[in-house]
DNA sequence: TGTACATCAGTGAACGCGCGTTCACTGATGTAC
DNA sequence: TGTACATCAGTGAACGCGCGTTCACTGATGTAC
C-alpha cells in the first residue's frame, strides 16, 4: 500500500481534486504559524500531501503562490471593509466606526492574510493584480472618509484622501503592533478596539464633529 | 599568497580586530538590501570578510546577532526621540511635534534597524534586553504626552499611556505604510512627514488644545 | 456501448545550492618571570 | 630584555539539511467515433 487511503474525508487518489485551492489553505495554515518569511513550497506541498513538483502545476513559483493569498486577502479585506460600511447607514458616523473595527478584526482573525498582503516583501510591481486588490479596499476606506466628511461644515471639511490615509495609519499601527496574538507584540493595558475607537474618536473631534453630530 | 593583502584602509591580518562590530555594520547594510528575513549569519560573515565559523566567537547565533543589532536600534532610537523631545523646550507642543518627526526620520534614515526592530520576528521573551530597550524609547514618547496632556484643562486630560500608544501607532502605522523607500510601498501624493504633522494637529485638536495652545 | 487516444495532474528521483554548525587546527597577542 | 607559555580569535574542511527546480514518467479522466 504506497497511496494514501480513500476513506471518507480523505477521499483522493492519484489526482487530488482540488490542489490549488489545498495549497492556499496551506499557505494560510503556514503563514499563520511561521510568518510570511518562513513559509515555503515544498512545506505547502507537503501540508497539502503531494510531491514537492506538484505545485508546479499550478504556480509558477512561491512567489506566485503568495502573491495569489495576497490578492485574495486584500479582495476579502475589501469585502469585509464594505460590509461594515453598509453604505453609510445608520449614520456615517456610527458606519465609520464599524469600518475600524472591521480593520482590526481582519488583522486578528486572519493573520495569515494579514501578513501576506503587508509583509511578504512581494515585488508589488511584478504582481499588479495584488495592488489593484489592495486599492480596491482602500477606496472603500476613502468612501467611508468622503461620506464622513461631507457632515462636516464646508469651510472646515479635510480632503478625504488624507483623512482615508489617517485612518489607515492609524488602524494598521495598531494591528501591527498590538493586534495580533502573535508573542513578538507587547501587552497593553486595553484592547486594540479599545485604543483604537478611543483614537478615531478624537481624531474626528478634532476635525470638528462635535461627538454627537451626525449620529 | 593566500591571504589577504593588508594595504593601508584595509590592514587586516589573522585577526580581524573588531569582528563584533563588522558583523554588525555588515548585518545593517544586508538587513536593509534584503530585507530581516533575507539576513543569513553566512552573509554577515562573508561581508565581513572571514570564515562562516568565525561568527560564532562573538554570537550564540544568527538570532543573537539579529537581537544585539534590534537591541542597538531601539537604544538609537530612543536617544532621537529623546533629542527631539529636549525636555519639552521651547514648549511641549512644538517638541511634541518634533518627536513625532524624529520617529518618521529614524524609520527613514535607519530601514535596516527598522525592520530588525519591528520585523525580525524574534522570539522577545528570549531577548529581554531588547524589549528593555523598547520600553525606553516608549517611555520617552510617553513622557512627551505626559507633558502635553498637563497642558490641558485637568477635567478633560486623556490618560498619558493611551495617548502614547495613539501617536506609537499612528507614527509607526505611516512608516510602516509610506515611510520607507521600499519598492513595496504606494505612493501617496504628499511626504509622510506632512502626513503625520496634520494628523497629530488633528488628534491634539481633538483633545481639546485649540491649535495655538501650549505653543 | 465500447474502445482508442489525447490530455491532464500527479509521482519520485535527482540535481545543485546555500545555510547553520561543529571540529581540530593555528597564527597572533599578551604576560609572567 | 628575552623567552616560554596561555589565551584568544581566527581558519578551512566537513557534515547534514531542506529548499527550489527539473525531468521523464504514469495513473486518471474525458471524449470522439
Amino acid at each position: 500500500m504506497t497511496w494514501q487511503k480513500s476513506g471518507p474525508g480523505t477521499r483522493r487518489g492519484y489526482h487530488h481534486g482540488n490542489l490549488r485551492e489545498a495549497l492556499i489553505t496551506a499557505a494560510l495554515e503556514l503563514i499563520s504559524q511561521k510568518g510570511a518569511a518562513g513559509f515555503t513550497f515544498a512545506d505547502a506541498a507537503r501540508a497539502a500531501g503531494v510531491s514537492p513538483a506538484a505545485p508546479y502545476r499550478h504556480f509558477r513559483d512561491r512567489d506566485a503562490l503568495m502573491a495569489d493569498v495576497a490578492r485574495r486577502g486584500f479582495e476579502e479585506f475589501a469585502d469585509a471593509l464594505a460590509r461594515a460600511w453598509d453604505g453609510g447607514k445608520p449614520t456615517p458616523r456610527a458606519a465609520f466606526e464599524r469600518v475600524g473595527r472591521a480593520y482590526l478584526e481582519f488583522a486578528s482573525k486572519e493573520p495569515a492574510f494579514f501578513s501576506a498582503m503587508f509583509e511578504s516583501g512581494l515585488p508589488v510591481a511584478d504582481y499588479p493584480e495584488v495592488g489593484e486588490a489592495g486599492d480596491r479596499a482602500f477606496a472603500v476606506l476613502r468612501e467611508a472618509c468622503e461620506a464622513h466628511a461631507a457632515t462636516l461644515p464646508k469651510e472646515r471639511r479635510p480632503p478625504s484622501l488624507m483623512m482615508a490615509l489617517h485612518i489607515w495609519s492609524l488602524s494598521h499601527g495598531i494591528a501591527a503592533l498590538f493586534g495580533r496574538g502573535d508573542a513578538a507584540r507587547r501587552s497593553i493595558p486595553m484592547s486594540p478596539e479599545e485604543l483604537l475607537e478611543a483614537a478615531v474618536l478624537i481624531y474626528l473631534e478634532g476635525l470638528g464633529a462635535s461627538p454627537d453630530q451626525g449620529r
